[in-house]
DNA sequence: CGGGACGTTGACGGTCGTCAAAATTAGTGG
DNA sequence: CCACTAATTTTGACGACCGTCAACGTCCCG
């Protein structure tokens, strides 16, 4: 399975072609040069590590925007890492309610929750055209055992996942609308600060609905307290497009508009 | 805690005390004679496999009601099975709300999230006198690149978390109290019925404020929430004895008094 | 220009948080 | 065994917050 050359020799038929601008089928953008690598990858990988890594990505998929990648319950064979775009993933009850649980972008992994049952668990839908790199998950196995560094690497990528849902959790369980979309605004803001963005103006992906469906608000609540924001110059709110005005304001609703004492006290 | 040793012993955690009262490491039940094996260990497994993953749990472990087995920031080291006993995961927010993450009885398995940061991301606090079964995570590791089944087992255990949180979530966001806490008992009594106790019956092992707290409901709200389930007959409680009469009306109430309408095509 | 998706704003009412007090139980020491 | 305190649970009254219903404005696309 060792390849040890992609050079532009072997690629003489017309596949590669790296210089030019995009190659759909053959777009095998290698993973050392990928800038999002650090997001994805664990840290420190000889290159040979990571060429190897690099063939198990066998390709890269196109996802329009408003179609879905996998869906719940469907065959459960890869996890995904976001090369561009924004997605969302829900799931739905068996009563038929829709839930959200979460929204990822460039750099961020999904998939994860259909290794159980081998069924993927949610939707994961495209909010904006994206393409993502397809992990086969037994190849991502295999591999791994012979890579200790890759393999640890999948168990944080999981563990991070639970403790993230945590603090979903933590956010729906006891806390205010006003506190909700607070911490909302600044985690998708550090988010992209980390993949450098600004770490103060944002452009929504999500609809009013959906980010209200995933915070656990109406769409009219949700609105309701852009406008808020916008009144006390927090925020400046213009349809979609976000410009945190005062961030340390935001961050003092987190802190106290948590229903006051809920935990405290109690233990002996 | 009025014996006649003084009291840090059994509240300190630090070294692996040799040879106190109890003795940790002389009890070693066999994982093939476990009758919770099912719960947390492959199905199948070679009598050689299961004897090395015997020999890996070092040890099994004590944890007295309302002491934590693993406090949030702790160094990370391993995972634990609970061999008997009740237990709360709970985290702190920065601003020190505290939110119940889930609540894990015998069979299932509490740490996974402290992969990611090497560090216990909640606490896991003994709801009642509990043991459990130490597993240390670069043993299992070890083991699991030479036994696939185990690898995958462990793939499998963690991303059950992920979905179970989804759950979680999905009760957090969008429903009325009393479907939490119907869907609260529901689920409850369903694992516990796995493990071959009643699937009518059960004991609270956690306050109404605990119950409220994981639910994101005040403690007050659960108390009438029972009521009101006591007064249409559904469930028979008395203090922490818990009788459900008729789960066909729970769970009509969990399908029922969801907001209509969340997710669905809006046409009116 | 018209239709549909999305967002904003207003008015009203229900659910549940808040405050308060009483009831029941558990734990402790005499 | 009984008094005493502390913890937990229950119940009531009140009101804030947010869900509900409705109307309107905006933008996009055919």
């Amino acid at each position: 399975m060792n390849n040890g050359s992609t050079n532009p020799i072997s690629a003489g038929l017309g596949a590669p072609a790296p210089l030019l601008g995009i190659s759909f089928n053959s777009s095998k953008v290698a993973c050392n040069n990928c800038r999002l690598r650090a997001h994805c990858m664990p840290a420190s990988l000889s290159t040979h590590d990571l060429s190897s890594i690099h063939n198990l990505i066998g390709t890269r998929r196109r996802v329009m925007r408003g179609t879905a990648l996998f869906h719940q319950g469907e065959k459960f064979a890869s996890v995904y890492a976001i090369r561009s775009g924004f997605f969302k993933t829900c799931t739905a009850s068996p009563e038929g309610r829709e839930q959200i649980t979460g929204f990822q972008m460039a750099g961020e992994m999904m998939g994860f929750d259909g290794i159980v049952n081998d069924k993927y668990a949610c939707d994961a839908v495209a909010l904006e055209d994206a393409e993502v790199c397809v992990m086969p998950l037994d190849g991502l196995v295999n591999l791994s055992r012979n890579m200790k560094v890759l393999q640890h690497h999948m168990h944080r990528i999981m563990s991070r996942e639970i403790v993230r849902e945590h603090g979903a959790m933590l956010m729906l369980g006891g806390t205010r609308a006003r506190a909700r979309l607070a911490a909302f605004l600044l985690n998708l803001v550090q988010r992209l600060h980390a993949r450098g963005f600004s770490n103060s103006e944002l452009i929504l992906r999500m609809s009013r609905e959906e980010i209200g469906n995933y915070l656990g608000l109406k769409l009219e609540t949700v609105s309701r307290t852009f406008s808020m924001f916008g009144a006390a110059s927090i925020v400046a709110v213009q349809k979609r497009h976000i410009h945190i005005l005062n961030s340390a304001a935001l961050q003092d609703i987190v802190n106290q508009t948590a229903f006051p004492r809920a935990g405290s006290g109690g233990s002996h």
